[in-house]
DNA sequence: CTGAAAGCGCTTACAG
DNA sequence: CTGAAAGCGCTTACAG
């Protein structure tokens, strides 16, 4: 068990300062070459590697950046953190992730932890329950502490800053339009509990659509989920009491249960009932039949969302000198991938 | 933007020193009660919270688990990141995950990254690549530094150190027995290549459970799949060619390739063919039929993992006076989740 | 009861 | 060309 060397211990070996040792490592021209190399040589035999921590504190920037999101187990947003990842780690960047389990108390204890030096900033994406409770004050906090935040897909407009999300309202209207394009008449929506702000968008875009080809509106078509593991009685409900030959999810998990409650009640989908689903995922791929999506690249929105901290956070040399705040939010693209579920 | 605020700067405010300002903050009693109130008072109004780095580099402890997994887009392994997550955040840890990509290279660089002071200890499942190689420097060497790993699922023998797996042989075994038990006599298995530790574990139950049941061993029915991509086509060939009325698949993906290819060919799942697959995931779950798979938790193994790395950590106050090292491999439970996919 | 000093591991402006 | 000193933000043994 030999412990990491460090510079100290290098020096003392060497009989020089711990200055001399640093500045070699770091070719400086200040060093004479023979000590230079002498140095290097050393190190390298015994295997140094500065050590971050005390890196992180000298310069007041640990490279890393924090991640909070509200779950893991989720397709979309384990893409998101692989499109994050790939940037952080091409810039030189290590990721800490944080999981809310969408708890605003668990947001905000994560928040606080990483905010306490162990970042350099953060990207984040909402809790339902912070959501609901529209507090953000520990967001806010953050920001006035001079840490850059970026959000993503669940944002707020209550907060300045950059965003990266997807134009839901656009991306439903498209997908609703298509419905109505391949003849279907009466669509139905499933979606969440209207605090949830990309739920509520989804909504505004399918009712939008139904608006723009006259087609009359009806409330008892739209079912919202408040709580995943009771979709299925809710879904079943309405596939018995209504009368409809489409629908559209605002998620995966949603479609998949409604198709599969169709199927055991013999109605056939596509033929009987087509079903376009929000996001895609794994689910939808492998479902039969396969499920046609809104597609939203989660690595895109990583990567767009990475990008943007890390130039931020490499921008920032100047200090408060000019506190240039021009926050942007990036749009990401969308599209429908054609399934088995819609004809 | 009002920066955060240091010991130094309340030591200033209050004109006392910095030590004081430290010993009133953690209530040492050598303070006297009027100054220690006033500066909590002061502290508290200030929001003042102790810079992690800085209390890294003086503990020589940084409380972060770091995790090496082969790919974060896949059920299995974001399980196991919340049950290491639960038990990390009850201890007071957080959780710095890298990505090998199935990448030896990005593996030894991501682990390098962390050691050099960032974290504590590292959870790890070895990248693909790395099971192929063979080559495991890099983790003796973090070892040999004296920095805890745990290792889970795709582990090795080669390196000592604690481990947590499910016994993937006995798990194979029970599933194709109960296969076996419904009536079925000629079983097909769908594996991975062999240098994939689980997956020459599971073959190794497979033909167990054949030969118990004295049932011919046919190396026809048994593929190998390098590349999940193409498997649709290796798959269909095995179909077409060869006649078998149920298949042991070693993951979900390919035993959901298989049920499609099936359908198409308009064989009866499970009437014609029963399946199972290893691993309880999402699309097992989902899928039409819903497949009968061997449950490993995710989330245990994490809990475990997490709790095992932890106590070695906790433990290690009396440093290298005894090295008592006796590791320990957890395994943990599976069952057989009985779905549409076996009668 | 309070504070100066040393130290965690590093960097860098400044002397010499 | 080399090294002592100060400092990043904290803690703690030791003086006073």
């Amino acid at each position: 068990m030999k412990r990491k060397v460090t510079l100290k211990q290098i020096a003392k070996e060497l009989d020089v300062s711990i200055s001399t040792v640093s500045k070699s490592l770091r070719n400086s021209s200040e060093i004479g070459e023979e000590t230079r190399l002498k140095v290097q040589a050393f190190a390298k035999f015994y295997n140094y590697k500065p050590n971050n921590i005390a890196l992180s504190l000298k310069n007041r920037k640990t490279k890393s950046i924090g991640i909070i999101i509200p779950e893991i187990v989720h397709y979309f947003f384990s893409t998101v953190i692989n499109g994050i990842e790939q940037v952080a780690n091409e810039n030189g960047y290590s990721v800490v992730i944080c999981l809310s389990d969408d708890s605003f108390d668990k947001e905000v204890l994560n928040m606080e932890m990483l905010a306490n030096g162990s970042i350099d900033g953060f990207i984040m994406s909402l809790s339902k329950e912070t959501q609901f409770k529209g507090d953000f004050h520990h967001i806010t906090e953050v920001i006035n502490q001079g840490m850059p935040v970026v959000m993503f897909d669940r944002v707020t407009n209550d907060i300045l800053c950059d965003k990266v999300i997807i134009d839901d309202k656009a991306a439903a209207y498209e997908a609703v339009q298509s419905l109505i394009d391949s003849g279907r008449k009466k669509i139905a929506l499933v979606t969440t509990v209207d605090y949830v702000s990309v739920g509520k968008l989804r909504t505004d875009g399918y009712e939008k659509a139904l608006l723009d080809n006259e087609i009359p509106f009806n409330e008892e078509l739209i079912i919202k989920i408040e709580d995943v593991d009771t979709c299925e009685i809710t879904i079943s409900q309405l596939l018995h009491e209504r009368a409809f030959d489409a629908v559209f999810a605002v998620n995966e998990l949603f479609a998949v249960t409604i198709i599969k409650t169709a199927n055991k009640m013999g109605l056939k989908v596509p033929e009987d009932l087509a079903v376009i689903a929000f996001t895609d995922g794994i689910i939808s791929k492998y479902s039969t039949p396969s499920i046609t999506t809104v597609s939203q690249s989660g690595e895109k929105m990583g990567n767009k969302a990475a990008k943007m901290l890390i130039e931020r956070l490499e921008a920032e040399h100047d200090d408060d000198e000019e506190e240039n705040e021009n926050y942007t939010t990036e749009v990401i693209e969308t599209h429908l991938i054609k399934r088995e579920s819609t004809d």
